[in-house]
DNA sequence: GGTATGATTGACT
DNA sequence: GTCAATCATACCA
């Protein structure tokens, strides 16, 4: 039988606007170390939305956001979990897409060691549980997504997507840039239709 | 110098 | 449903 190949995504993938990147995500495959899943839930930020990281201008802790396209924004929240971003264009414009959830597909047996349990449903359900399970911390804040240890590919099936208010902010609820596969089990919580 | 607050999760009533 | 864990950053004195 014939099928295509998955496409490895390159940096000029990400060099387009934070929404648009951040709807493209879905379905595709991340990995770390051999180590991942598909792309189920994302959420959008940028220097003009209240809610961001970036919308106090450059800091030491953003820094990240504000360089090239295609790199791993990671930051600690509530000092205990970390948070996965990549970096979207053009350069300056300090948007990112904070990669939320996953379906695993890739050494599966290697995030249930991590994780400590077994259901898949909530082996990647949310950012902190991600890179958890994929070994992300800080030390990868600032590297290429499109290079070794990590990869991302678009896979054949594209899902499709809903788009729905983001998860746990308090400032700008109104805005819909959270983006789901519709219709999967790993997500976080359901997309609200507000 | 001190203090308030989170792009969360897991445990518990 | 409620709540504690735990710390880098931001903001105020």
């Amino acid at each position: 039988m014939e099928r295509a190949d998955p496409v490895s995504l390159t940096s000029t993938f990400f060099d387009r606007d934070v929404e648009v990147v951040a709807r493209d995500l879905i379905g595709a495959e991340l990995t770390v170390a051999g180590v991942g899943g598909i792309i189920v839930e994302v959420e959008a930020y940028d220097d003009q939305d209240p809610a961001s990281h970036s919308y106090v201008g450059p800091t030491l802790r953003n820094a990240v956001m504000f360089g090239p396209p295609g790199h791993a924004y990671v930051y600690r929240i509530y000092g205990l979990h970390w948070c996965l971003n990549v970096v979207t264009g053009p350069v300056g414009s300090g948007s990112a897409v904070l990669i939320r959830a996953l379906q695993p597909t890739k050494g599966v047996d290697a995030m249930v060691t991590r994780r400590g349990v077994s259901e898949l449903r909530t082996l990647c359900a949310g950012p902190g549980r991600l890179t958890h399970a994929l070994a992300i911390d800080s030390s990868h804040n600032g590297a290429p997504l499109f290079e070794a240890p990590f990869s991302i590919s678009v896979q054949e099936v594209k899902p499709e997507v809903v788009a729905g208010p983001r998860i746990g902010i308090s400032k700008a609820t109104n805005l819909h840039r959270r983006f789901a596969a519709k219709g999967s089990a790993y997500l976080s919580r359901p997309v609200s239709l507000l």
